[in-house]
Formats: C-alpha cells, structure tokens, sequence
DNA sequence: CAAAGGTGCTCAATCGATGGAGCATGTTTG
DNA sequence: CAAACATGCTCCATCGATTGAGCACCTTTG
C-alpha cells in the first residue's frame, strides 16, 4: 500500500525482513526445497502466508541465472493466419506448460533474417531446445543451437542437422490425390489430369506432395499435366495470379484440383468466385491443410488435417527421452472419416 | 569446435580471455554503450569479430537481472483458433518488435486459473507492460500488475482498472443490424426481426452488440424478439446446439441472423448444412468478425472486421506516451467497402 | 556424561552483465 | 613546465535467487 511497494519490486529480502528470517529460507520455501533443506512446516507458512499477502513474484532473471536449467522451450513459427500453425501453437503451449516448462513463441512472418534474429534472441533468454516450425533454413538454426549446446528441432518443414517430425506428406498427398480423382470421376464420368497449386517446389513438403500427387496419378492410369503443376509460392495473391495467368493461356481449367495449403486456397476460392471461370458448378477440390469454413464452402471438398497433436507428442518426446536414432519422423494426415470435429 | 565450447555457454569473460581484455570492455562493445564508455573502434571492432566467430549470445537473465527496464511486454491471449486474435498476436509481435520491446505471448484458453497464472509468470520474467486481451477478470490482473508496478491494458474486452482499447461495438453492431435487415428485406421484401446468436450476454461486448442490434431493430422500426437472442457462449457447439433447440421448439426460424463471432459462425454454418432447415437457402447472415473463407460461404453474408491495427497503435500510443485521461478507447470496425484484402 | 546424530536455521559465494569510479597514459593550454 | 584535460582502459560492487557449508542447539545412545 506505501510508495515503495507500488515502484520497487518486492524481493526474498523484503520478505526475509517481514518475517524476520533469512533470505535462504525464504527461497527454500517459495521454491519447495524446503524440506530439503530442513526448515520447519511453520516458518514455511508464515513465509508463505507473507509472500501472498506481498503479491509476491520470484524474479525469474535472478532465478534463471543461477539455476542450471531455464525451463524454458522456444518454437519459431512463420504465421498465425490459418488453422494449422494456431493449433500447433496451442498444443504446444500446453503440452510444455503440462511438463512444467514456459514456452516462448515468436512469429517471423516467413522472414529468413528475422528467423535467425528470433533465434538468437532465444538463444539469449537460455532457451533449452528451440523447436523450428515451418523455417526457410531450419539447418542453420540448428547450427546455432548446436553451438550454444542448446537442442533443436524442426517441425512441419524437414532439416538435415536436427531431428525433424513432419507429416506424411507422399503417403497423404497421394490419398488426397486418389479422392479427388474419384469425386472428380464421380461427376465427371471419367479420370483425368488434375491441377496442382501452392507452395513452392523447392520445399520438402511441396516436393513429396507433388511425387505423391504423380503415383496417385499413375495408379489410377492417368497420364499428369507437367503444365498444370503450378508451385507458385503460399500467398492468396500467387494462387489467384497463376490460376489466372493459365486460364488467359489454356481456356479451360482442369475440373479437379490439389491444393497445397488453405493459404492457397483462399486465392482459389476468390478467383474462381471472381473470375466465374466455372460458371455455377465449382471444380473439385482437395487441400492440403484443413480449414472449418472451407470445408464447408462445398460439397466436393476434400480436407486432409494435419496431425497435429501427434506431431507435438513425437516432439516431446524427443525432448523427454532424447534424440532417437530416426532424423526424419513422418505423422500419417488425417482424412475425413477419421476426425470426429 | 572442443568440448567446452559445446556444453558450456560463452560468457563476456570467455571473450574478454580471447581478447586479451576486461569484461568491462567486452560489455560495453556488445552492448553498444563503447563509445559513450570510450573504448577504441580498433578494439570494439576486435571484440565484435571474436563475439562473431564464438557465436556468442548475450545471457538475458544476466542482462536484465542489471538492467532496470527488461523491454519485455506480454500478452495474454485467449485462443489462437479464429483470425482475429491471430491477427491480433502477428500485429503485437510485429510493432512490438519494432520498438525494441520483446514481446512475450500466452494463450490462455479462457481459462481463468490459467490467466491468472500466466499473469503472475508474466511478472516473474519481468514484464513492463502486459496487455490483457479477451480476460475473463481483466481487473484482477490489473490489480496484480498495480501491485507489482507494473502496468497494464486491456485489449478487446474492457476493465475498470486499467485502459481499454476495444471495438466500438455498439457502433458496428447497429450498422452491421442495418445491413442484415436490408439484406434480408433484398430477399424476403419486407424487413423482419433477427436473430442474435453467439457469445455471453455478461460480457461487455455482447451486451454491446446487443444494444446495438435492439437500435437497429428500433431504428427500422422492426419489434425485437427477446426469445431470438442467444448469448450462449463462444464455442460452436454452443451455437449448433441452441439454434437446434430453437428450432425443436419453434419450428421456423428467422430468416436473418445477427452472429456473434466467426467461432460460433462455426457452429451456425454446420447446423445449417446438417439439419438441412433452411433448404437450398441459407439465412441472411451477418458476422462480428471476419474469415476469408467465411466470406465466400455465401453471398448474403455480412462480415465486419474488427481493426486490429488501430486497436494495436492505440495499445502502442498508451505504452510509448503514457496513460490518457481516457479509460475506454473505442476503435470503430471496418465493413466491407473499406477494406481492400 | 561424552560421543554421535538430528533439527532448524544462517552465511556467503555464485551465476553473467553492467556501469560508476578511478587509474595510467598522452595532449593541450596559459 | 605545471595544471588541466582527453583518451582508453580496468576494477569491483551490484542486481535477486540459489545452495554448499557450517553453526548452534537439542536428543539419543552406549
């Protein structure tokens, strides 16, 4: 209530004072090494009692600089605008807050400087593994890790330097690929070449994705488009612009489409909106990613949900059990059937 | 490259070693403060090279526990499901960062314990300012941040005891009403009540918009139906369930509806296309926030946007020139003609 | 009743970075 | 040429919490 309490912090000192003991023993209880270190159940409750009363917060600075370990866990993610990226770092945050340790999240909106900028930043805040979440050089992060003797991995977009837990990219593309075909087939009367747009070809996960959405393809016998393969990057506006581009050189677009995420979709769904290409009757569609509205915005509309619960668990467990041998975890997609929401 | 380098963290001693000079002069080089300290360039830019070459990182604990401002601002945030509050942390991130202050971000999913906890972590690692958005006691954390000196803001839903800068909810709420109803008279031709559905009529916001819908409804002349409006929570299995209930109990329902949030506009389209009450015609609908798939569900869906950035440079004005006499800052959301994207 | 052990606490060094104070030099200035 | 000043550093206390070591004061045991 005085002037001092609302400016200055109150520290285990002040408190030491109030109760009329030591500072050690008021660190030992507030920390619950208490018994440890023999102090008596009631003088640990007077300090507890005083030290609530104070509205007291132990200074993490101090405590973090003398302890040996920090707790703390770092993700870099590049964006918070869709689904996927939301709810891995939901899970995260609570999957580490339930291990007890403080998760520190930082956004770098797809920017390598940034990236590595973050990453140093949780370097300085004593970071004990930094988790590397769809990041344009998730090897050199790793490399700093290393070089601090801090652990490192990556999710969603693979590394050569640190464990890395992705989805089943191939295997889920190539079934997403199959379904689309078969709505495609269901309408159309026959199976023929699907489009493919989103991402970039140089990114792991576009680049099995593509090789799945080929097998699929030749499983079923039908010959792909090289022409309509179009990895024109993940922004709305790229999507919109190429699937315009081609239709101003070709006429008619394909009826089926693979779409790499639901970034990319959304440019889909506003050009095909804009531009009346389809007339009343929309494509088929199968996206990379799920999303609740789009998965409503149709009836031929096939959404593979990234596992995201289980990547997070594969996760920490590296982070609980240590480094297994495997660099590459792959996590099945989830298909409509299987998701209860 | 040796084992040290690997397990134990270089510190400004470490460097100082390597540069045959004090930590003093390490320090001050690193920290930018060399000249103000006058340290030579020859030596500042020595120390650099080897800071470069070592990979060092400052330890942060160490910095601030020295340190009398720690530059870090938090943020308490309920979900990460739904781009509003998506926006809201990439926007905070990014003008945070901006200003030099590293920002620290929770998500708290609308749990009160957990709020109050995330707070109280928040102050333990030294935060300057934390900002409050979408809490359940806004004024409890207030009081905890007051206590500790620390201050504090409230964003998107207000409190008495620290600024608030939110949505002008009435505003927007009365004018997307009116646009509801001229919607729904576009198609039924003639205007009559809607329905309001989504979020906790306890809740600032809600009753806001609330008020603003009974103003619209008074405005056109139109009687409001008290048995239409629905505050029965965020989450969209409270919206399906309630307008399923509704509809067991009144058979048709409004052909116009005001909806609350894109979360419960989740629950709303779902109902909408499982129970098949509507037919081939959907509602007119309006929504209290925008989804860019939402968006094109419909062409007579109404979505005002919520405008983050303004609500965000207000936040930031408040930090950076200090508390205005103002408790309560209303920033007026954005319809669709205004907005480009 | 002395040795051994237990109980309940305090002392003081420590973590790494910071910055006020101060110490050698070299350079002006009256 | 001495006083005054500038330059380029280093020394060391400090921030708040933690923890090994150790000091009194019991209580038990042979």
């Amino acid at each position: 209530m005085n002037q001092e309490k609302s400016t200055k912090k109150t520290t285990i000192y002040d408190l030491a004072e109030l109760a009329g003991t030591s500072a050690s023993a008021v660190s030992a209880v507030l920390n619950g090494t208490w018994k440890k270190r023999r102090i008596s159940a009631k003088l640990a409750e007077r300090i507890t009692n005083i030290a609530d009363e104070q509205g007291y917060a132990v200074n993490m600075q101090a405590s973090l600089l003398r302890r040996e370990k920090s707790k703390i866990i770092g993700m870099i993610v590049p964006k918070y605008d869709n689904r996927y990226f939301g709810s891995i770092v939901e899970t995260f945050e609570t999957m580490a807050r339930e291990r007890g340790l403080f998760p520190i999240i930082t956004c770098t909106r797809r920017d390598p400087e940034l990236e590595i900028e973050a990453a140093r930043t949780m370097l300085s805040y004593q970071v004990e593994w930094l988790v590397a979440t769809g990041a344009t050089d998730p090897d050199r992060i790793s490399g700093m890790c290393a070089a601090a003797g801090v652990g490192s991995l990556n999710l969603d977009l693979p590394g050569t330097k640190a464990p890395s837990i992705i989805s089943d990219n191939f295997t889920g593309a190539r079934e997403l690929t199959r379904r689309i075909m078969l709505n495609s087939r269901a309408r159309m009367g026959e199976a023929r070449p699907l489009l493919f747009i989103g991402g970039r070809a140089s990114d792991h996960n576009t680049s099995e994705r593509i090789r799945g959405f080929r097998t699929a393809h030749d499983d079923i016998g039908v010959p792909v488009d090289e022409s309509h393969i179009l990895a024109s990057g993940y922004a709305p506006e790229k999507a919109e612009a190429s699937l315009a581009s081609l239709a101003r050189t070709e006429g008619a677009l394909p009826n089926g489409m693979f779409v790499n995420s639901t970034i990319s979709l959304e440019g889909v769904m506003r050009w095909i909106k804009r531009s009346g290409h389809y007339g009343g009757q929309a494509p088929v569609i199968g996206c990379f990613d799920w999303d609740p509205f789009a998965a409503l915005l149709g009836d031929d509309i096939e959404m593979v949900r990234q596992d995201v619960k289980s990547m997070l668990e594969a996760v920490f467990s590296i982070i609980e059990n240590g480094v297994t041998d495997e660099m590459l975890i792959e996590i099945p997609p989830i298909f409509r059937e299987d998701f209860s929401g």
